[in-house]
DNA sequence: GTCTGGGCATGAAGGTCTTGGTTGTTGAAG
DNA sequence: CTTCAACAACCAAGACCTTCATGCCCAGAC
């Protein structure tokens, strides 16, 4: 899952971007909207974030462009305690969601996991495929009825994959998306907790596919 | 040591971040010659790396305002190959050198410490105080005459303080230029890594000492 | 001198990522 | 059909990073 963040203060952006990466989101940060607009436009997120005031261009102008040229991306807008004009400008706009200033990190985790489920289709919090089912919010992991343990990135890892079971994802798409690495394919960190997942999941039967030359996949059986 | 890079490939600077942080600098990035501009100028920085042909505001001309303000930041401009007349204008605007596309980030982590040495005062690779002698190139540490291994942060920690040896870094200071965390106050990771190096670099007396309620300084003995 | 709170020290443990060797597969040559 | 080289995938081990819990110690209050 990844989440495009424009907000200027480092403070809490800095923290944001923290309590989201804690939660197995992949961040992009960025402080301007200029640069923030550019990013939504060339790149695809599962969701943003943005502040409304911004140095270079407001929030509320991405939002409007945004939804001009019909890009979907699930937002969430962060506006000033009783600033009610902005808030509603912004759902206007197309936001999904909004948040005043302050507001706790884990309500804004929450909130995007549900906008995020809301875009991927049924708007279910669990997953699952054959005997495997993962429960986004409460990052369970199942497996028959058993309960598994996974950490942040295996937890990251799983989740994209389950997002579309059957589909093939290469290492360089899953590197893009479970680390945020669009480069160095000199590492087989992939690799690696492929074989962590499969260690721990280990049910009846292959539950990740390799597909030779090309990557892996959820074998499909719902 | 912090290093603000200012480059829109993507591969490219995804391959610069790596290799300078795998040699202990502290990187932020931006693609984006407005957002460069206004990184450059609000934050410290210790080099930048800054490509000439960039969206939004062109590396000359950001390099020209920087100088203009009197903002002596070591600059090391990234220029297509062939375009003389861009390195020309790079070194009579004030950059500290240049480098051909396409390059080995070898050579720019090379010519990154050129550049901070000539900055840092002496123009030394050597900090040394006491019988503490830190190579910033080789990124040999020595005490008296034994060699020490530290990691990579472990260097990064050290080499920060050592820069000023007297001058006290509070957890907060350090925190920004050795782990560019803005945040997060929550983290004892610096009196971690300071025992850490305490352990690795036991000689006679204190080397770090701590300043109770302030942070940590290098005793000044040279 | 004694008490006490906050700052600091320290070890353990878990997570992340890299390295390098081993195994398995493919396809072409003999 | 068999062999072999090249490449892809697998796996174990270890280094490093970070957090957490616990205990120590200094400074100021009394």
């Amino acid at each position: 899952m990844k989440v495009l963040v424009v907000e200027d203060d480092e403070k809490l952006s800095g923290f944001i971007q923290k309590g989201l990466e804690a939660e197995g989101f992949v961040v992009d940060l960025c402080r301007d909207g200029d640069d923030g607009y550019a990013l939504a436009t060339t790149r695809e997120y599962d969701a943003m974030v943005l502040d409304i005031m911004l140095p270079g261009r407001d929030g509320l102008s991405i939002l409007r462009n945004l939804r001009e040229r019909d890009i979907g991306t699930p937002v969430i807008v962060l506006t000033a305690r009783g600033s009610l004009n902005e808030r509603l400008d912004g759902l206007k706009l197309g936001a999904d969601d909004y948040m005043m200033k302050p507001f706790y990190v884990e309500e804004l985790v929450a909130r995007l996991h549900v906008v995020t489920r809301r875009a991927t289709g049924s708007g279910k919090s669990i997953l699952s495929n054959g005997e495997v089912s993962l429960n986004l919010v409460t990052r369970e992991v199942r497996i028959g009825e058993e309960a598994i343990e996974l950490t942040a990135r295996e937890f990251a890892l799983l989740s994209y994959l389950m997002r579309s079971p059957g589909r093939v994802f290469s290492r360089a798409q899953i590197c893009e998306h479970v680390w945020n690495y669009h480069f160095d394919p000199g590492t087989n960190i992939v690799d690696v907790y492929i074989q962590k997942l499969r260690k721990k999941l280990a049910g009846d039967g292959e539950i990740i596919e390799t597909v030779r030359g090309v990557g892996y996949r959820i074998r499909e059986e719902s």
